[in-house]
RNA sequence: GCGAGAGUGGCGGAAUUGGCAGACGCACUGGACUUAGGAUCCAGCGGGCUAACACCCUUGGGGGUUCGAGUCCCCCCUCUCGCACCA
């Protein structure tokens, strides 16, 4: 044993060790329970970031705790490798995307084993493969069979800069999620998975995931974005046809004065043909088409509208209500129409003002009436019907399912439930992709390609050009093809699948990652599944865990996965931040665009002013505040940086990055080994301390703060995952080690008690430093690695106190502290807490009103 | 606007069930060792007032419940995230 610790050194031979032992290798064993943790894949960009690391690392140490609780863990690893960077980069070095996506996956294995992770190298696969996607085009067809694959021509998302439509969860804001770009809207013909269909399920389930954090099934919640309400027809005044609108306020359906069509609505240009109005309405739905939709949809937007010079009536009260075209109704939710109620909505309500429309109230608050001409504002609570013929009197909710019922004897309309959610559009005109196993035939129209042809082989010979877009439809022995029904000409779908479709079952195909006969080996599948932790970014929250959701449930009605849901416990962890340095003129630097004056004074180096101490900010290249992991791991070993990201902050919270926190651990690592480096040889050949002997003074103490040790960080671990509090224990503990060593102990139990606790130091830290517990635990006289032992069992008796401690307040406030022995009794407690000299100074013989007592904790004295 | 979360020393954070606020670490200060110290060890370290003890104040602000509140309730402020004309 060096006297110096040297992880360059060691932690390649321990990873050795670990790869020659195969002991991270897992197959079904029914005579365990399984455990499968799981970290989400990344994309093989080339180099791990910071985001990784701590991901890993936190998903690493609950692996190897599980596995030392005895169950048999699986923990895969592999490559979400399809995707646009792949594309963009190899134009950009004149190469191909599959050679820099191959390249940049040697790389980034070669990292993350440095980082010592306890992965199953095995089951590794990468989602560009053959072997992969085949299996994913095979999903494709059995969707396509069942109908929840289909084509169809609609208005979609169309980001101009990725030169590719995208689907609804991938639009933030009106942005494309990847670059940030204004997305347009585009008609075209695209293949859309019918997620809709599983809407409901999709919502019930997340009130049963309770492993889920509370947000995400919120976010979730609101993006399927379930809506009860009525379908209602309103005739229109001179003809046979009627507008249909859906609402979810079908109680007010009364105060509706007039209607509100969409400008994509068939009947708004309809309505007005050869009325005075045409010529208006025809320039106001033009303007309004060419308006982006973020734009149109922003809270900002003037709300606007124009007559049609149209009526329809309303099935209630036969009133006549003008038709108007107005801006703010959406094609795509509901039936892009609404019936207008100015009294119980705002938006009705400031329209029905700008353009004189009647207010009619139809809902009275309990206990009041309301006053059209008094009215500022839409009452849009629920309260108790008026104006509403029988329903009149009722409250909204009563009357809501009376109204429903009235509808659906009278046929004028029904019950019915909307979603915000829409399907989802896979297609994408992109190259790095899987191929969408479609076939256009002139004569038989869309063919699937049999399943027996499969896979459909994205062609490695294409050449991506600097201009962007898929070469794809310009390869002839690719998109030239005999239609599988009449032999005849065909032509080959040309698009690929949104990438997104592949990370929604791999964590599924790592149970069997080698099986030949089809996606998923259904025994394999059910030993495994469902993942027990998964543990990612929040940014997923909607798009890759619902799409994922839905993939287990559809494979499920398939019949190939025994599952209702893929994931039972999902841990978020947040973001690594760090100090940004900014200067006035030359915006965000980099560490190396500065020059350091003094410490912690940061000049411009390109003019010289000092740069601004900005805000913590997510790690970018764009804000200079990165920090490469291998440029750590080269300067501190793994170890190190593993230990640093957890004990910074608990995982579900943002981790603020700190060079000198970074040293901090390194010392503590330091110490650990100097610990043993210095006990190595007193510690040798003695046993560790097995409680057959009693103890007395300091080894209790410290026996006692070793099974406190114990206690704490099993809890920390088990039940929240809190690492940073854990570690700190065991720092704890070993000060406490380094205390007992200053004094001299010549007890015979002395080495017995000293050397159980350095050894449970190093087992309880092992998850987080795996590295550097092994080798001191072969210095130690061991030959297996720590991760094979059994997590150790705390004794209750070892951890309690000879004499309590007892806080004595006087009127709550904190005035004393007296020892008793642990079995004494409340009155024996207070007896000695008011026979305490300086708590009676303190009472100053005034009356003693109350006395609290609180076993093992306290007694307030109240005067 | 709606929804969710957060606000504790110079900094990261701890306090798990209402019971000693500030564990652990960083930074800082003093000392020891030393040719040297950016290594290591020891000690101190929320603020006020102190020679020291003692005492007083302190968990974004204000009120409340309670013997007792960082923790529970009400109001307000600030920040972060998500959604946002959804009929």
């Amino acid at each position: 044993m060096q006297s110096r610790y040297n992880p360059a050194k060691i932690e390649p031979k321990w990873q050795n060790v670990w790869e020659k032992g195969r002991i991270f290798e897992v197959s079904e064993d029914e005579s365990k329970p399984k455990y499968y943790l799981l970290e989400m894949f990344p994309y093989p960009s080339g180099r791990i970031h910071m985001g990784h690391v701590r991901n890993y690392t936190i998903g690493d140490v609950v692996a190897r705790y599980k596995k030392m609780r005895g169950f048999n863990v699986i923990h895969p690893m592999g490559w979400d490798a399809f995707g646009m960077p792949a594309e963009n980069a190899a134009i950009k070095a004149k190469s191909h995307p599959a050679t820099w996506t191959y390249t940049n996956i040697a790389q980034m294995k070669e990292q993350l084993k440095q980082m010592g992770f306890s992965y199953d190298w095995t089951r590794e696969l990468a989602t560009c493969d053959v072997s992969y996607y085949r299996w994913e085009q095979l999903l494709f067809l059995k969707m396509y069979e069942r109908g929840l694959a289909y084509r169809e021509k609609a208005y979609v998302n169309w980001c101009a800069t990725c030169q590719t439509v995208l689907a609804n969860e991938q639009v933030e804001a009106g942005l494309c999620w990847r670059c940030s770009e204004t997305v347009e809207q585009k008609e075209m013909s695209q293949w859309f998975l019918k997620i809709t269909d599983y809407a409901d399920e999709l919502l019930e389930y997340c009130d049963r995931m309770p492993g889920w954090p509370e947000r995400v099934l919120i976010m979730q919640r609101n993006w399927i974005g379930k809506s009860e309400g009525a379908l209602i027809n309103f005739p229109m005044e001179d003809s046979e046809e009627h507008i249909q609108v859906f609402t979810t306020r079908q109680d007010t359906v009364y105060g509706a004065t007039f209607m509100s069509l969409a400008v994509e609505h068939p009947l708004s240009l309809k309505l007005c043909q050869g009325k005075p109005e045409e010529a208006a309405v025809k320039e106001f739905i033009e303007r309004t088409k060419r308006i982006q939709r973020s734009e149109r949809t922003s809270e900002f937007f003037e709300k606007e509208g124009v007559f049609t010079g149209a009526y329809c009536r309303n099935p209630m009260t036969d009133e006549r209500m003008p038709i108007y075209v107005a801006n703010f109704v959406l094609m795509e939710y509901g039936t892009g129409a609404v019936m207008a109620v100015p009294t119980h909505d705002q938006r009705d309500f400031e329209f029905a003002n700008t353009y004189g429309l009647p207010l009619k109230v139809v809902v009275n608050p309990p206990g009041a009436e309301l006053d059209v001409d008094g009215m500022e504002e839409a009452y849009e609570e629920d309260g108790v019907l008026t104006n509403s013929g029988e329903f009149s009197g009722m409250g909204s909710a009563e009357a809501r399912k009376a109204i429903n019922q009235y509808l659906e004897s009278t046929g004028l309309g029904e019950a019915s439930i909307h979603y915000r959610l829409r399907d989802w559009l896979i297609s994408r005109q992109r190259y790095w992709g899987a191929p969408i196993p479609m076939i256009y035939c002139d004569k038989c129209g869309i063919v699937p390609v049999p399943e027996d042809e499969l896979p459909v082989v994205l062609p490695l010979d294409a050449s991506l050009t600097a201009s962007g877009g898929t070469p794809l439809p310009t390869l002839k022995e690719f998109v030239e093809t005999t239609c599988p029904e009449c032999n005849g000409g065909a032509r080959r779908e040309v698009d690929t699948m949104d990438t997104f479709v592949e990370s929604s079952w791999y964590f599924m195909r790592y149970t069997c990652p080698d099986y030949q006969k089809g996606p998923l080996d259904r025994a394999r599948n059910d030993y495994w599944m469902p993942v027990d932790q998964y543990i990612g970014g929040i940014e997923h929250a909607v798009l890759h865990l619902l799409y994922s959701r839905f993939f287990t449930k559809v494979l499920r009605d398939m019949g190939m996965v025994g599952q209702d849901e893929p994931f039972t416990n999902l841990l978020t962890q947040g973001m690594v931040c760090k100090e940004t340095l900014r200067c006035p003129e030359h915006g965000w630097l980099a560490p190396e665009d500065t020059d350091e004056e003094k410490p912690e004074v940061y000049q411009c180096r390109k003019c010289g002013t000092v740069a601004e101490i900005g805000r913590k900010e997510k790690m970018s290249k764009s804000k200079g505040n990165v920090v490469d992991p291998g440029d750590l791991v080269e300067r501190y070993g793994a170890d190190t940086v593993r230990l640093f990201c957890l004990f910074a902050s608990p995982p579900e919270r943002d981790l603020e990055w700190s060079d000198r926190g970074v040293e901090g651990s390194a010392r503590f690592l330091n110490r650990l080994w100097r610990l043993v480096y210095e006990e190595r040889q007193a510690l040798q050949g003695v046993t560790s301390y097995d409680s057959s002997h009693p103890l007395e003074g300091e080894l209790r103490a410290l026996h006692r703060k070793t099974h406190q040790t114990i206690k704490k960080v099993t809890e920390d671990i088990e039940q929240r995952f809190h690492f940073n509090t854990a570690i700190s224990a065991v720092m704890e503990l070993v000060n406490a080690i380094y205390q007992f060593r200053s004094d001299d102990n010549h007890d015979p139990q002395a080495l017995p008690v000293l050397r159980l606790a350095v050894e449970m130091a190093l087992v309880l830290i092992s998850p987080m430093i795996p590295h550097i517990a092994d080798e001191m635990w072969e210095v130690l006289g061991h030959e297996n690695s720590v991760v094979e032992e059994q997590w150790p069992q705390w004794d209750e008796e070892a951890i309690e106190e000879e004499k309590q401690l007892i806080v004595v307040q006087v009127n709550g406030k904190l005035r004393n502290r007296i020892y008793v022995s642990p079995s004494a009794s409340n009155e024996e407690i207070q007896e000695t807490a008011l026979n305490d000299e300086r708590i009676k100074t303190f009472i100053g013989g005034q009356p003693v009103r109350k006395v609290v007592v609180v076993p093992g904790r306290l007694v307030n004295v109240v005067i």
